[in-house]
DNA sequence: TAGATTGTTAATCGATTAACAATC
DNA sequence: TAGATTGTTAATCGATTAACAATC
């Protein structure tokens, strides 16, 4: 890694993008594989990091130190951002950074809505996660007469039934799920009509994407947690 | 899928498991391979969900359309467990929960600390997460003067400078890290000498098992919402 | 030039799907 | 018996790793 001179920057969140002339051209007609974009948010975080400590370029070796994925895989996953890197000398952090932002659209701006304001959603919506990202939590729901009403940051907390009209009205394009026990047809009918083109899902029970037709990230913590015990259990046995 | 006429009991989280009798021998010397453990708990909490409904007997292509793995790779997951189908009949549901909770280790205890008392650690212990999950959490700490000494649950926030001794001292076997912003070597310093024998980490920077020799289930959220506004805007795209 | 490191191809590995004989 | 559905094998698919020629 090489730095330059110059004293570091206070850590931002979100970096200023160079202008669009200093960007490599991506090229957007090339399907990258769900695999690699998924691993594109970790690139992200560390070239970010990278840029605030002034370092200049990074060879695939070296990301794959800071990373963890291996420097074969970089490689093949940088490909996708066409010719980043040079022969004999590396990536240029900033050029490498730029075009993975651009791919994953930091920057762009969205909407959104937490539905179930228990510990978790009050949890999501006291932090700064979104903003961090570009959403706006422009709404908070629940069914319980206990929390509605009841004031979370800049939202008040509004009634489930109101949902619907809500998200219809503001055009918001994320709904956040934190409804502590649920099944699967019940989620989809509360989402269902809202118009929303997204879902992040912590409620204890997968949505299938195919059947609500919009992109669903399912996070179950109760089975993250099993996994680690599992693990923790396995390894203890031999 | 076949019910008994018995009314369904109450939905209970942990259902009772079968004496040892009454279960199919899975088979211990068998490694089940990682892709398969993690599918594990989403079968886990489908069945119990089944059992609490008293349904009996349930085939691959039932069990693939309520979990959304498809019936191939349920009967190739399941084979794992030795013969718990029947041909031409299906799965004897208690039988295979049965063999699915002793492989992961269902009724365990397990003791865990929180680190850091932010917005998510307090959202985590308050949440009954962890106890539906055998874990007992025991401690939660924190850097910052605001918030040691406040009440959590059970809990006093600690100052995390008594982290190690602690969880020497109370044989803990997971840390939970809910830490807004660290780099990895920071996060390993911390769980190095408390003897965890696992980490759950919420924190915004991977840990790599290899680098730390215990299990580690990373699970950054905000990577997630990052994929989530990528395949939003990229649907959107189309 | 010599050394370093990418870009890319080929080899390997593992996971998923398809298909069907076995058998309840 | 006939129909249903598993258990299992083979085919396919995709992701990861290894290797090295290209080239800075």
């Amino acid at each position: 890694m090489r730095r330059k001179t110059t004293a570091p920057e206070d850590e931002l969140d979100i970096i200023e993008i160079p202008a669009i002339a200093d960007m490599t051209s991506a090229r957007p007609e090339e399907q990258i594989p769900d695999s690699v974009i998924r691993r594109l948010p970790r690139y992200f975080r560390c070239l970010r990091e990278l840029l605030n400590r002034d370092v200049m370029k990074i060879s695939s070796s070296e990301l794959s130190e800071l990373t963890g994925v291996s420097a074969s895989q970089l490689r093949q996953d940088l490909k996708y951002f066409g010719g980043l890197g040079q022969r004999g000398y590396g990536y240029n952090v900033k050029r490498l950074y730029s075009g993975i932002s651009e791919r994953l659209g930091v920057g762009k701006k969205y909407t959104a809505v937490i539905i179930g304001a228990g510990n978790l959603g009050r949890a999501l919506s006291n932090s700064r996660l979104f903003e961090q990202r570009g959403v706006w939590v422009k709404g908070v729901f629940d069914v319980s007469d206990k929390v509605i009403g009841g004031v979370l940051g800049e939202n008040t907390v509004k009634n489930v039934s109101e949902l619907k009209d809500f998200c219809r009205g503001a055009n918001i394009d994320i709904a956040v799920l934190c409804i502590p026990s649920a099944d699967q047809t019940d989620l989809i009918k509360l989402i269902d009509g809202t118009g929303v083109k997204g879902v992040w899902n912590f409620s204890p029970c997968e949505i299938d994407e195919n059947k609500i037709g919009i992109p669903v990230v399912n996070l179950c913590t109760a089975d993250s947690l099993m996994y680690l015990t599992y693990e923790i259990s396995s390894k203890q046995e031999k």
